[in-house]
RNA sequence: GGCCUGGUGGCAGAGUGGUCAUGCAGCGGACUGCAAAUCCGCGUACGCCGGUUCGAUUCCGACCUAGGCCUCCA
């Protein structure tokens, strides 16, 4: 089944073809890491990892690579404000980063390059820019002369003219055209700062991209992708280095851009200050909840984020689950977990997770009401296509790490000291009570119990095994 | 101002020129000590106005409206 995927670049879905069916590549921009990131910036990185487990199963290798800036102003201001080196930020920072995709189910890329531990090759390229005649040197700065490459603004559908005209942009003194930007710029003593033929400095944004992508993946790359707000100037930049670099080449075959998050209709950003932080996101969501939200809209729309689109998400789990959980007796070859066609079929039609997602509905269905191990194979295969439904139906339902606050006591109403017992020997007792006052026919104590755990968020149910329980999320 | 997306049932959110999205929530019934879960049943959505067509939510045009990029930003 061919892959199709919308084109930034010809402004059309194509058939995706990569230049060696034997090694795609793939490049996609990561976090500058000076804050934790927000629940935007993890939207990417959550359908752009279904995209390479999709190109996974349909080319033998793939080289997937998700870099970490970690030179940036940002980062300087921060490490001074806290009076430690950017070391210190983007080392905690990018930790904080690796663990938070984790728990959203998203692969590490093969490949993770830090700008600082490529400054030679950032080096490299700008000198042979200059060598070009497509960048300049001019007070301790470099810059990429936008006037050298006629088809810069392709990208974003922008007029060069307009650009080099810009009004918009404040001109430095030393640029030829207000949209020549900067490869790379002079460090003062306090600021971190590499050696280099224009003396002690730091690389511009745009270029640590172009030279990672060439050192890891090659001067023509199959596909490029990032949020929608990075296509210009970052992309549109990168496509200027990079092909200028390269001499002619085309540096991205596919260029995929996804939409962004809003909250209360407005695009969520650090500059507008309504973000939300992922890792505090984490503290009060299941992660799988969160990232199937990130998934519930095609990636090209807009999503909206709320409280009531989560607690939506996590009903929808819930029901899965459920189905997941009444079957974990029914055995099931794990290890080539089948991929149902419809699921797949979805995916390649340019990443239509809605459409995924209804499709594993209806195999949730299936599964419930025929309960057979092939149903409950294709539920899990086509859920682990879209990294869900991996994870033990029990820890589903027990998602809390801690036990709720209210249980903190010493005293319980109806089990008296209970200083030795853990929150789970505490409920599972309670319950146990529960049933003797039901068998009893004593449905007032049995109720009175029910409501006692309810004040933990926990849910009983009455099921044909039994009762079980769960934790309200 | 330039470039670009959207406006679908209570909410979320796909899709299509002519019988079905899907999920969540809701309502009625069955089941249950009561709940929960499950099962059965229910709701005649496609911004507005024109046009093309036998037929448009889907194509074309205008309008209204929301949002994104043009500056750091996933």
């Amino acid at each position: 089944m061919p892959i199709s995927l919308y084109n930034s670049l010809t402004r059309r879905t194509e058939v995706f073809a990569p230049l060696d069916p034997n090694r795609v590549t793939m490049y996609v921009c990561g976090p500058t890491v000076y804050n934790y990131v927000h629940i935007g910036n993890a939207r990417g990185p959550v359908v752009f990892d279904v995209l390479a487990k999709l190109l996974r199963r349909h080319y033998p290798h793939v080289v997937y690579a998700r870099n970490i800036t970690d030179v940036d102003d940002k980062i300087n201001a921060a490490a001074l404000e806290q009076g430690v080196g950017i070391e210190a930020i983007t080392g905690r920072f990018t930790a904080a980063y690796r663990e938070d995709m984790a728990k959203l189910g998203i692969a590490p890329p093969d490949v993770e390059p830090c700008a600082t531990t490529h400054i030679a090759p950032i080096i490299a390229m700008t000198e042979r820019l200059i060598a070009d005649g497509h960048a300049y040197a001019a007070e301790g700065h470099v810059l990429f002369d936008v006037a050298s490459y006629p088809a810069y603004g392709q990208l974003s559908g922008r007029d060069t003219e307009e650009l080099i005209a810009g009004a918009r942009v404040e001109v430095a003194p030393y640029k030829k055209n207000p949209a020549d930007f900067v490869l790379w710029k002079p460090s003062t003593p306090e600021l971190p700062g590499w050696d280099s033929p224009w003396g002690r400095g730091r690389p511009g944004w745009h270029i640590e991209c172009s030279a990672m992508a060439e050192r890891h993946l090659g001067e023509t790359i199959d596909i490029h992708a990032g949020g929608n707000d990075l296509l210009f100037p970052h992309h549109e930049n990168e496509i200027a280095q990079s092909t200028c670099a390269h001499g002619g080449k085309v540096f991205a075959r596919w260029w995929l851009h996804n939409g962004m998050l809003t909250f209360d209709g407005r695009k969520m950003s650090k500059s507008l200050g309504n973000v939300l932080q992922l890792h505090e996101m984490l503290k009060h969501h299941p992660a799988e909840a969160l990232r199937l939200r990130l998934m519930s809209g095609h990636y090209r729309q807009p999503l909206d984020w709320s409280d009531a689109a989560i607690a939506q998400s996590v009903s929808t789990l819930d029901g899965w689950y459920r189905v997941l959980r009444d079957l974990a007796d029914v055995a099931v070859d794990a290890a080539p977990l089948p991929v149902p066609a419809a699921v797949e079929a979805a995916l390649c039609d340019d990443l239509n997770t809605p459409q995924a997602l209804a499709e594993l509905a209806v195999l949730a269905d299936a599964a419930r009401q025929h309960g057979t191990p092939e149903a409950k194979a294709a539920l899990l295969g086509g859920g682990a296509l879209l990294g869900l439904l991996q994870q033990d139906p029990k820890l589903w339902f027990r998602w809390r790490a801690t036990s709720p606050s209210t249980f903190a006591q010493a005293s319980d109403p109806f089990l008296g000291d209970v200083t030795e017992m853990s929150f789970e020997a505490q409920v599972e007792a309670l319950i146990a009570m529960r049933q003797q006052a039901r068998l009893n026919r004593d449905f007032a104590r049995a109720d009175e119990i029910r409501e006692h755990l309810a004040k933990w968020d926990v849910a009983i149910e009455d099921s044909a095994q039994g009762p079980r329980w769960s934790l309200l999320k």
